[in-house]
DNA sequence: CGTCAGGTTGACGCGTCTCAAAGTGGGTGG
DNA sequence: CCACCCACTTTGAGACGCGTCAACCTGACG
C-alpha cells in the first residue's frame, strides 16, 4: 500500500478564510469554536494515487477534504471494484462512525485534508448540538446521493449512466463554486467505469458516441457538456 | 395514490416496553425523555400496499418503524423502479432531512409506525446531543448499507446478487431478534428484482437454480437458507 | 526514439432482458 | 363445493446490450 505524505503540519493558514469552510462541517462553528477545532486538526497532503486509508484499517481519524478529489471504493475478494463515490472539498470522511473504514480512499491528483483524531473530535462534538446537526445534514445529503446512485446502477442503461453521471458531477462542482464552461473530469475512464458499474471499453465507446451525437466535446481532463441534450439522454431525474 | 389508515391514535401502549425500542432512535432516551417524546408521537397503522408517503410529497413527518416491513423506492419518469431499501422495525424514515421525501414508502403487509411532526421532533432533538448522536449512528449505518448495496448493483452477477441479498436479509433480521430456521421474505419477487437491479424472470430462475443446487428450499413467504453455500456463491463480502 | 499508461475501436460471446405461455394458489360468487 | 378469476410465479425461446479479448492509437516522459 503506497502512502505518500507530501507535507504535513499544524494549520498553515487560518480556518477563517478556508475556501471549503462553507461546504464543510466547519460551517456550523463560530470563529471561537473554529480556532478550538483547528487545535485538534492536522493539515495533511497526499500525492496522486496515494491511499489516505484502506477498507481494512481501523478508523482512527476523521477527515475533511480541503482541496482535490478522492475516489472512495470497495473491493470484492476477486478484486472487482466499485467506486461508491468521489470526495470533493467540504466532504467529510468517516460519517459511518463504525470502528473500521467502510471503504478505501485514494487521492486523484494531489489532495489536502484536515485530519482529526476520532476521540478528540468526538469529545469536541459531543456537546455541540449545532455541529452534530451539521453532521446529520451532511450524512443525509450523502445518503440521498447514494440512493440516487442506486437508481443509476440498477436501472439505467450505459448511455443513461454516463449522461446522468456527467450532469450530477457538473451539479456537484457548481454547488461548491467550481462550475464553468468546461467540466473537469480528474478521474480516469477506469474510475468512471467502476463508479457506474460498466467496463472501461463501454465507457470509452459511450463517450465517443456522445461526442459523435454532439452531446459532449472531449478534451484532455474534461468535457464540454450540452446540458439540455445530456438531460434528454439521461433517462430523467429521480 | 391509495392511502389507508387502519387505525391511529396516541400511544396505545407505553414506549417503555416497545419491542423496537432498543433498535430505534429511542434507545438514546431515558424513561423521562421517552415519555416526553411519546407526547409528540402518533401511532399509525397502514394496511398492505398502502403508501406511507410519496417521493413528491413534502416531508412533514419523521417515522420510526414499530412493526412490519416497507419498501422504499424511487421511480424514473418511464416508471422503471429501484427499491433503495426495505425498512424494518427500528428503522427511522426521514434521515435525509431534506424538505421533500427522497423516495416513496409503501407497506409490505401491515405496518405500525410512530409518526412525529418534523418541527416538534426537531425542537425536541435540538438540544439533546445524545439523541443527535443516535441519529448520526443510524444514518451512518444506513449509509454503510447503501454503499454495500452499490457494490451488489454495480459488480455482482445475478446469482451473486440473490445469494448476497438472502444473507444480508438474514443478518438484518437476526440483528433485530427475528432470526430463525426459516427466513421470511415478505416482499414479492418483483420487489426483489427491483431491489437487485434484475427482472422478475431472472429472480425466479435464479431462485429455482439455487433450490436445484441445494442452497435454498423455497416455501410460501420464505426460504430455508444454507448459509455456508450461499456465502460461497455470493462473491464474498465487501 | 522507445517505452508505457491510458484511451479507442472492432469482432465476438455470454448473461440477462424480452416476449410469450403455462402453472399455482387464494379468494369470491354462483 | 365447485368454477372461475386474478395476482403472482415459473419456464422456455430468442434477442440484444454490454462484457471479453485483442489490436491499435496517442501523448508524456526519459
Amino acid at each position: 500500500m503506497k502512502i505518500s505524505v507530501l507535507g504535513e503540519g499544524t494549520h498553515r493558514q487560518s480556518c477563517q478564510d478556508c475556501a471549503a469552510r462553507d461546504f464543510a462541517i466547519c460551517a456550523a462553528l463560530d470563529n471561537t469554536e473554529l480556532r478550538e477545532l483547528a487545535q485538534l486538526s492536522r493539515h495533511v497532503r497526499f500525492e496522486s494515487g496515494a491511499t489516505v486509508f484502506a477498507q481494512t484499517n481501523m478508523a482512527t481519524s476523521f477527515f475533511s477534504v480541503h482541496e482535490g478529489t478522492l475516489r472512495l471504493y470497495k473491493l470484492l475478494p476477486d478484486s472487482r471494484r466499485q467506486i461508491v463515490g468521489f470526495a470533493l472539498p467540504g466532504d467529510f470522511l468517516g460519517l459511518s462512525g463504525l470502528p473500521q473504514h467502510e471503504f478505501s480512499a485514494e487521492a486523484i491528483g494531489r489532495v489536502a485534508l484536515c485530519q482529526f483524531s476520532k476521540e478528540s473530535f468526538a469529545t469536541f462534538a459531543e456537546n455541540r448540538p449545532g455541529l452534530l446537526r451539521r453532521i446529520i445534514e451532511l450524512a443525509g445529503r450523502e445518503l440521498a446521493r447514494a440512493q440516487e446512485h442506486m437508481v443509476l446502477l440498477g436501472r439505467r442503461s450505459a448511455e443513461e449512466k454516463i449522461a446522468s453521471f456527467l450532469i450530477g458531477w457538473r451539479d456537484r462542482l457548481s454547488g461548491i463554486g467550481r462550475g464553468g464552461e468546461i467540466l473537469p473530469l480528474p478521474m480516469k475512464r477506469l474510475d468512471i467505469a467502476d463508479h457506474l458499474g460498466l467496463t472501461i471499453e463501454t465507457v470509452s465507446r459511450t463517450f465517443s458516441k456522445l461526442e459523435r451525437d454532439g452531446v459532449i466535446q472531449i478534451f484532455a481532463g474534461g468535457v464540454v457538456l450540452d446540458v439540455a441534450r445530456a438531460e434528454a439522454l439521461s433517462g430523467g431525474a429521480s
